[in-house]
DNA sequence: ATCCCGTGCGCC
DNA sequence: AAAGGGCGCACGGGAT
């Protein structure tokens, strides 16, 4: 059965709840209860809650105990549909909706609230109700699916609405479990890499010995936290360089080089996961990282704050699962060529992503002889928009041999160098041209030149290219993680992290096996539900460890 | 004192 | 060997 019931918080921690009928209008009368939980709980039987915000209801759900197996968010859903319509940037509040519905000045979105390092659930409490009625809010929910069958392929939208809804039922049990971390073991960690801290504060030791390291090597004064500096200092050196990035330092045969880069490593690791970040953001043995689906344009999600999808490999030793628990760490294998076969419908191409063990071989094995350092250089290529190099050769044997698979993103390219948008297979929409989310018009100087012109739309393409293999990538990575949701929920195993195309598994070490089955499981039902019946396969690279440094 | 931007590097 | 896509974050320095 799908019922749907919508509900919204009420004053004093109630709630307005009322039954839908399948084309969004009330069914009945809307009633007032004195607890939002009490609410939910006890009507078990209702399929999918629809609200208007899964971030401002669910926490103070899961605080009361209360999980939802469903919902419908109506902001996100907003968001997916103005893309859609060639609109994103566009308010996608409830009341911004509202508002376009009934011909009313539209209010900016409010700004995003910067999510409390560490992610104490009670700063969720605090985020303002919206004043938009209850009846206005219906209205929006009954006019959003009127806009979904309006979409080029409504079935699509409508999962991908259902998906990114259920992303945030995710996000939000995953950042009120936490990534289990061991502050001893970071602590450690730190001292080993980086030396004692001294105790009227600046850097720690090994940082000042390799500064101290570097002045040497250049007979003076250098500060290697400073580009300007540093440059100049190779340049009296007798060595231009034209940054101080790490791979243009390692061309230079100068003694200050070692060092230097070996600063900058620790640096990095000192300022962005040192002793401070450890403070503000690991509590009570747990990293929250407040996860934000859907927060770039291409669907991949992103964190407020803490950085939490850069966790660097070497900080993944403090990363510990609980005594007698596991971390099932799964990372979808090569995903992105998997999903470019599934999208292209190129019967080749998916046939080699059927391959569970190495699409790469399997590539260079059907296309170039057997070399397969070539097969994957064409095949990234393709995806991201090669522009030079031996790469450019290696793509046309490429084309040749799956043409159908290059066209796709070939076309792609295209679109957007045109001005045009693209999608993902489930809808997600790009930027339109020139608009403030559109990157590419960051390229370059702000010229009317053809040149500058030209580059510009190269640029785009090269993004819309991208963005139709990254962005579907995202749409099966989502419905992959619904779908493990599901399987898992009766087991004691919790979902703690999700990076892209990787997830971790908290669990019971007797629960780990099972999970691992569940993982792959998912990756195959989100390749039917997304794709449907195709040769090609998603397999998991899993690790069943203690420490999440030990996976892979 | 505070904001903005370029640089550089972590992750996928 | 690097390049080609997407991000977040910290820093210093300049502008305000």
């Amino acid at each position: 059965m799908d019922e749907r019931w919508a509900i919204a918080p009420a004053e004093g921690g109630g709630a307005l709840l009322v039954a839908l009928h399948p084309d969004g209008q009330p069914a009945g009368d809307i009633v007032q209860e004195a607890d939002l939980a009490t609410a939910v709980a006890s009507r078990p039987q209702v399929s999918r809650w629809v609200w208007r915000s899964t971030a401002e209801i669910y926490p103070r759900l899961l605080a009361a105990g209360v999980r939802v197996e469903r919902c419908y968010d109506i902001e996100t859903a907003e968001g997916l549909l103005l893309g859609h319509a060639g609109r994103l940037g566009e308010p996608r509040s409830a009341a911004a909706a509202w508002a376009r519905i009934t011909n009313q000045p539209v209010p900016p979105d409010p700004p995003m609230r910067a999510t409390e390092p560490g992610g104490e659930q009670s700063s969720l409490f605090d985020i303002e109700t919206e004043s938009l009625p209850f009846e206005a809010l219906l209205r929006v929910y009954a006019d959003q699916l009127r806009r979904h069958h309006d979409t080029e392929h409504p079935d699509r939208m409508r999962l991908l609405t259902a998906s990114e809804s259920s992303g945030w039922l995710i996000a939000t049990e995953m950042d009120r479990a936490g990534l289990p971390w061991s502050a001893e073991s970071h602590r450690a960690l730190l001292s080993e890499l980086l030396g004692e801290r001294y105790a009227g504060g600046g850097e720690p030791r090994r940082l000042t010995e390799l500064a101290e390291q570097v002045s040497t090597a250049f007979g003076r004064r250098v500060r290697p936290d400073l580009p300007a500096d540093v440059l100049k200092a190779f340049k009296q050196a007798g060595h231009q360089v034209s940054s101080t990035r790490r791979w243009e330092l390692e061309t230079i045969d100068h003694p200050a080089v070692e060092p230097l880069i070996e600063y900058k490593k620790l640096y990095r690791i000192y300022t962005a996961n040192g002793w401070a970040w450890l403070h503000d953001w690991v509590h009570d043995g747990r990293f929250r990282p407040g996860f934000v689906p859907g927060g770039t344009v291409s669907g991949r999600w992103i964190t407020n704050g803490g950085g939490g999808l850069q966790i660097p490999k070497v900080i993944r030793r403090a990363v510990v699962a609980d005594p007698g628990w596991r971390l099932v760490v799964a990372d979808a294998s090569q995903l992105e060529p998997r999903i470019l076969a599934a999208i292209s419908r190129d019967h080749a191409f998916m046939r080699v992503a059927g391959d569970a063990a190495d699409l790469y071989k399997a590539v260079s094995d059907s296309a170039f002889s057997g070399d397969r350092a070539k097969a994957k250089l064409a095949v990234l290529g393709a995806i991201y928009g090669q522009t030079s190099g031996d790469g450019l050769k290696n793509l046309a044997d490429l084309r040749k041999r799956f043409p159908q698979a290059v066209q796709y993103v070939d076309d792609a390219a295209r679109a957007g160098e045109e001005g045009r948008l693209v999608r993902t297979w489930l809808g997600r929409t790009c930027p339109p041209s020139g608009s403030q989310l559109d990157a590419a018009q960051l390229e370059g100087p702000p010229a009317d030149e053809p040149q500058v012109d030209g580059r510009r739309a190269r640029a785009r393409g090269r993004f819309t290219r991208n963005f139709v293999v990254q962005g579907s990538a995202a749409d099966w990575a989502v419905l992959m993680m619904a779908a493990l949701r599901q399987s898992i929920a009766s087991l004691k195993a919790e979902l703690v992290f999700f990076q892209h195309d990787e997830v971790i598994v908290h669990c019971p070490a007797d629960e780990a096996e099972q999970v691992a089955a569940a993982i792959q499981a998912a990756g195959d039902l989100a390749g039917t539900l997304c794709f449907g019946t195709t040769p090609t396969r998603f397999p998991f690279g899993t690790a069943i460890v203690e420490c999440y440094a030990d996976a892979k």
